[in-house]
RNA sequence: GGCGACGUAGCCAAGUUGGUAAGGCAAGGGUCUGCAAAACCCCGAUCACGGGUUCGAAUCCCGUCGUCGCCUCCA
């Protein structure tokens, strides 16, 4: 079955084709950096990861590229007051951001541009798009001319006519058309400024990520994403920009993430409602705000509080516990139970690649994993041995592992203490053979303050760290 | 005011080229166990509301109510 994927552009799900054979160039709008990475961003960065480790598992060598936006008016202002310069501050939320990244197990991009590294290749790009008349020079900024753009709008929907500029913020004057916006900002006194033929200055908002499109992907590329607050001003602005200069198509597919709900409004920075990464992360494991992402498609919102944190903290020790080894002394389970989990197998692998073929649809996805995990348990209860157990398990990992789970279930495996444990749950055995359940029970109280789970079975106790 | 999305069991949520509703969490009952834990089994919805199209609609159309996003920086 062919990958099918909804396109902001043209409203609708069409089979994804890409410009190259086997290969997707997708970009990726990554955070301006003056503050800390919240949850939201979070979501967004999962869902792009998702979307490109499935697009790995299905064969495509993927390029990632996801910016950073290390200069603007929040990143300045944030510095002044902080009384350092805005690099220093930028750079500081830079490594915090790819620490962040990594505590989710989300993979590496193929390459992290800065908006402050395109500086010659921005400059090059107003300087083409005065000469084609598609911006203006007025006082030492250089604004885009939306009117020239025949099909300015067509991604967010939106008719110039429609749209009541400035009903919420002033507009300048110095614009011809209340929608132009910057691709070059005048600097003021004391702000970080690159010299330009249009007197020192700084670039816009959206023409660092066509700059970077262009110098790190080229003129076309496969997936643009980010999170559909972005769609209107700035992808809009992304597209008139490099369409202008490029006069082709930009991306083929335009692809939005839903917003994070907090407390049914938006997480957001004006709103002051953020949990920072770091913060979710000191009380709960990566896996956790994966599979909070997982559970609802990509382009809804996604209701997040702590209900919902709690039962996917359950959800993913049901999860990892279809990677727990046999029963001890497991004999083989029934033939007939044997088949099912082979069938299972097949079923869920199946069923899979059906979801995500599908736009992505993660839940769906996790549904027919959720059916094997119950299948492997039922299995191993029905005294499966490892051996049985092991193709069902390895199909696990694997579909697990595209979603971007890790599942560590056992961390603590080869610990030194191992040994001793072991002699422990032995002694306690020979106490509860003899019935002496006082002593046995404290033992297990007391492994259990110190982190480690022993469970008893018909065929005999078992232990893990928690 | 304009554009767009959404409203499925107690909670989260999939399913929308129409054909009688995945999965997870919680609650309850049961198996196993000395107890506990884990696991397994059983158990719940006619899909916001009102019309319409159709042999047949959660899925299409119209209306109503409600929630949310964008139109300003925002993943």
């Amino acid at each position: 079955m062919a990958l099918r994927v909804y396109n902001t552009l043209t409203r609708e799900k069409s089979d994804f084709e890409t410009i190259e054979k086997g290969k997707v160039r997708m970009y990726v709008c990554g955070p301006t950096v003056y503050d800390s990475a919240h949850v939201g961003h979070a979501m967004s960065a999962l869902v792009f990861d998702v979307i490109r480790r499935y697009l790995i598992y299905k064969g495509y060598q993927v390029q990632y590229v996801m910016n950073f936006t290390d200069v603007d008016d929040k990143i300045i202002d944030r510095a002044n007051r902080l009384g350092i310069e805005p690099i220093e501050l930028a750079e500081k939320y830079i490594n915090e951001f790819k620490k962040d990244l990594e505590s989710l197990n989300i993979l590496p991009a193929t390459e992290h541009p800065r908006a402050t590294e395109e500086i010659d290749e921005i400059i090059g790009m107003v300087q083409t798009l005065i000469e084609r008349g598609a911006a203006y020079e007025v006082d030492g900024d250089v604004f885009f001319r939306v009117e020239q753009a025949k099909d300015y709008g067509k991604l967010s929907g939106r008719k110039l006519e429609e749209m009541n500029a400035g009903s919420r913020i002033r507009v300048d004057d110095r614009k011809e058309n209340p929608m132009d916006f910057a691709v070059w900002k005048l600097a003021k006194e004391g702000e970080p400024a690159w010299d330009s033929p249009w007197g020192p200055g700084r670039p816009g908002w959206h023409i660092e990520c066509s700059a970077m499109n262009l110098s790190h992907l080229g003129q076309q590329i496969d997936i643009h994403g980010g999170g559909n607050d972005l769609i209107f001003p700035h992808h809009e602005n992304e597209i008139a920009q490099t369409e202008a200069i490029t006069g082709k198509p930009f991306a083929r597919y335009w692809m939005h993430n839903g917003m994070l709900q907090l407390k049914g409004e938006k997480m957001s920075k004006s709103l002051g409602n953020l949990v920072p990464i770091k913060e979710f992360i000191e009380q709960h494991s990566g896996d956790v705000m994966r599979l909070m992402v997982l559970t609802s498609h990509y382009r809804s919102p996604l209701t997040f509080n702590n209900e919902v944190i709690e039962a996917n903290e359950r959800a993913l020790e049901r999860l990892a516990s279809a990677k727990r080894p046999a029963m001890p002394e497991a004999k083989g389970a029934p033939g007939d139970v044997l088949d099912e989990l082979t069938k299972q197998v097949e079923t869920t692998r199946q069923a899979f690649t059906d979801s995500m073929d599908e736009d992505f649809n993660t839940a769906g996805a996790l549904g027919s994993i959720f059916d094997l995990v119950r299948m492997i348990n039922l299995a191993r209860s029905k005294g499966a041995t490892d051996a049985q157990l092991d193709p069902a398990q390895q199909t696990l990992t694997e579909l697990t592992g595209v979603l971007g789970l890790k599942l560590e279930t056992d961390q603590k495996t080869s610990s030194s203490a191992d040994a001793f444990i072991d002699l422990l749950v032995e002694l306690r055995q020979e106490l509860r053979q003899e019935k002496n359940y006082a002593l046995s029970d404290t033992i297990r109280d007391r492994l259990a303050g110190l982190g480690v789970i022993i469970e008893d079975s018909a065929q005999g106790s078992t232990w893990r760290w928690e």
